[in-house]
DNA sequence: ATTGACCTGTCTACCGCTTCAGGGTTCAAC
DNA sequence: GTTGAACCCTGAAGCGGTAGACAGGTCAAT
């Protein structure tokens, strides 16, 4: 028998979040102690941990209460709708990326002093984690979804023509592979 | 001049999100009729119309709020950052969809008379908007960020194990190229 | 003068939490 | 036996961005 804090400090989640999650019924009212103290059980713990999984998975607490109190409920099917979802949000921040490289292009190209060059690029991007491997994935993505867009800010970047053009060869050529 | 309803739509939103960013002081009070009516001109419709784009490019109105009207804000930085915020937040996503396959994986073997097969699949994917290419990025992801479960998950698929091998194959190819 | 289509401000809900306020309990040290 | 730290309790409010409902005001037409 183990406390709130215990029990969250378990699953790697805070006190908080496991009485929220009793608020909304996702995780049942435990037994309490003589001085009303939440006392939990094995089975209190095994559930979390479910919970867990499932919101690792990004599911939604509805979801997941639907999944683990009713048998009846297709998990499948809700696992395959979310797989779905994400991939149209992945999508979305893939537009809010494209969008931001065009603000830049316009601002950098605005306010002409500051002329951003392939290397500087390459080092903020590095910096904040993108491996080769990554810059070429993002490439390739870029020329799948926008090619035009990825043209323009090749450019930008002061590229040389037929460099841009050996880029965007290799952008294609990733995507038929 | 224009009503608040216009103004809304012709930006693609509903009344109460323009109110709310008015009530947030990203977008500044207007004029008023005699009858108390907000009253929006073309700066307005400017400004909303910048809003518009910034949102597209997935910053918050308090960012927008602080490149609209402070100048000196570094507003490429703030752009930078989101970006690279946008990458954390597309791997995440793409962590969410790794988990549910295995959880697919799980739950099909264990009701084990559902056998899903590589057509049932790539149906499903299919008829959510995968398109062959996007099949493709998908393996290749995988076998870079998961290769183990790239493994599990085509072995799932009742896939025989030299196509396995073949596609583990291209799918690091891809990540190469 | 009435209809109907607009407008007004204010309130509520959604999601998944976090934080705060204002208390009670347990356990150890002194 | 008392103080203090570290726990526990409930309940409510807040975040961001949007949608919708409500009751009532306004306007152009009939």
């Amino acid at each position: 028998m183990i406390t709130v804090t215990q029990l969250a400090r378990r699953c790697g989640l805070s006190r908080s979040t496991v009485l929220y999650y009793e608020s909304v019924r996702v995780l049942k009212p435990p037994l309490r102690t003589s001085s009303n103290y939440r006392a939990y059980g094995e089975k209190d713990v095994a559930r979390l941990e479910q919970i867990c999984v499932f919101r690792n998975a990004g599911l939604g607490l509805g979801d997941i209460r639907a999944i683990l109190d009713r048998p009846e409920s297709d998990a499948s099917g809700i696992l395959k709708r979310r797989l779905v979802e994400l991939n149209a949000e992945i999508q979305a921040l893939r537009g809010h990326q494209r969008a931001i490289l065009k603000l830049l292009q316009h601002k950098f190209s605005l306010g002409r002093k500051k002329v951003i060059t392939k290397e500087k690029w390459v080092a903020i991007m590095k910096a904040s984690g993108f491996s080769e491997a990554d810059m070429r994935k993002w490439h390739a993505e870029f020329e799948r979804s926008a090619p035009e867009e990825h043209q323009e800010f090749l450019a930008f970047l002061h590229i040389p023509k037929d460099q841009i053009r050996s880029i965007r060869k290799w952008s294609r050529k990733e995507q038929r592979a």
